[in-house]
DNA sequence: AAATCGTGGCA
DNA sequence: TTGCCAAGATT
């Protein structure tokens, strides 16, 4: 165990030099430290950072936020993905509001808050308050499962409570806004999961892994889950200059998010008799092929999807929709539908259509 | 405990 | 092209 005063003052004089300007460190505001911790759920800084301005910069405040409706919320983090977390953001917003505004400093009382878990809670109140708190992220427990030499996978709750338990005991006291921010940003610049920097790292000398030769084989892996391929068909129906799209319900994937009907392509089926049949599960519409506009390939958790996308007509173009697979549905125009969030794959089909002179004539509107 | 929830960048 | 992974939370 290295003597842990000099660790940690290596590892902030290392942070002094080398942290990234982020819109989030300047103020330090519990409101802000909250939005930022939220969107780097599962997400990279770089790609946070857009996000983060434009939200706050619409959301100034917590009261402003409460006042929001979800749609403007889900449309500000449409392509961030994880949409639960842009609906507990509002929903905690409003917890919040109604009981004064004060930002909660507990750890029970945050991590009663919807969308704050124990790593959350724990940067909220380190970075925004200070207090002698350690927040445990997939950087941190890679750094210290090399420095240590952690032999079991994380997924091992023993693996994770040793990470914990180092954590709480290497946090110098007073110190833990910085600390925890250097552990994190040398995890993400320096003690990478591949090809890591260990000639430029503060601590190499204490590094059990490095001393080994076995940095590349820490932290261990966990049983890797298998990606599934996925054929899906949707299909852009158009009347009188608006397209039809449906909002999906709560409880399943791209929740309050607004799509383009369709659904996987079952065995010994092609993709045109997939979204004809979606179209009439989803919406009892009858429709046809018109032509194809392109094949989309997105990926989602554990899947791969390949999207087959279709030009649609309609049999009788005064029908009423009944939908099974949706809360509510427009005929929207594409201005309309720029105001709509939908899933990155969605959003892909209307780049491509923009941007194909076989279609542009639809989105003139 | 293990599955689920998104997305894009990288090698 | 495919697999890996990211400032995790929830059920």
């Amino acid at each position: 165990m290295p003597e842990s005063s000099t660790f940690a003052r290596r590892i902030i004089d290392w942070f002094e030099h080398n942290r990234r300007d982020l819109p989030w460190r300047r103020t330090y505001t519990p409101y802000q430290v909250w939005i930022s911790e939220m969107m780097l759920q599962q997400t990279q800084m770089d790609r946070a950072v857009p996000y983060f301005e434009r939200f706050v910069a619409r959301f100034p405040d917590v009261h402003a936020l409460a006042a929001a409706n979800e749609e403007e919320v889900l449309k500000l983090w449409e392509g961030l993905g994880y949409y639960s977390r842009a609906r507990n953001i509002a929903r905690a917003a409003r917890i919040v509001a109604e009981s004064g505004g004060e930002f909660p400093r507990s750890r029970a009382e945050l991590t009663a808050l919807p969308g704050i878990g124990p790593y959350t809670a724990g940067a909220i109140l380190s970075i925004a308050y200070n207090e002698d708190e350690p927040a445990v992220d997939a950087n941190v427990e890679r750094v210290y499962a090399r420095v240590f030499d952690i032999d079991a996978p994380m997924a091992e709750r023993e693996a994770k409570a040793r990470v914990r338990e180092l954590a709480a005991q290497l946090l110098p006291t007073g110190e833990s806004r910085i600390y925890n921010q250097a552990v994190m940003e040398l995890g993400a610049l320096v003690c990478t999961p591949r090809a890591p920097r260990c000639d430029t790292c503060p601590v190499s000398e204490d590094c059990e892994a490095r001393r080994l030769g076995i940095v590349a084989q820490r932290p261990v892996p966990g049983r890797k889950k298998d990606i599934v391929p996925l054929e899906v068909a949707t299909g852009v129906l158009v009347r009188d200059g608006r397209l039809f799209v449906q909002k999906r319900p709560e409880g399943q994937v791209w929740a309050g998010l607004w799509e383009f009907p369709g659904g996987t392509v079952e065995a010994g089926e092609t993709p045109q008799q997939a979204v004809v049949r979606e179209f009439d599960e989803e919406t009892g519409f009858t429709v046809s092929v018109r032509e194809p506009i392109a094949i989309v390939r997105h990926g989602y958790t554990r899947f791969r999807v390949t999207l087959h996308c279709f030009l649609l007509d309609m049999a009788d173009a005064s029908a009423e929709p009944h939908l099974t697979a949706a809360t509510e549905y427009r005929w929207a125009t594409p201005r309309q539908l720029d105001e709509l969030a939908f899933p990155a794959g969605h959003r892909k089909l209307m780049d491509l259509m923009r941007g194909d002179i076989r279609f542009t004539h639809l989105f003139r509107i």
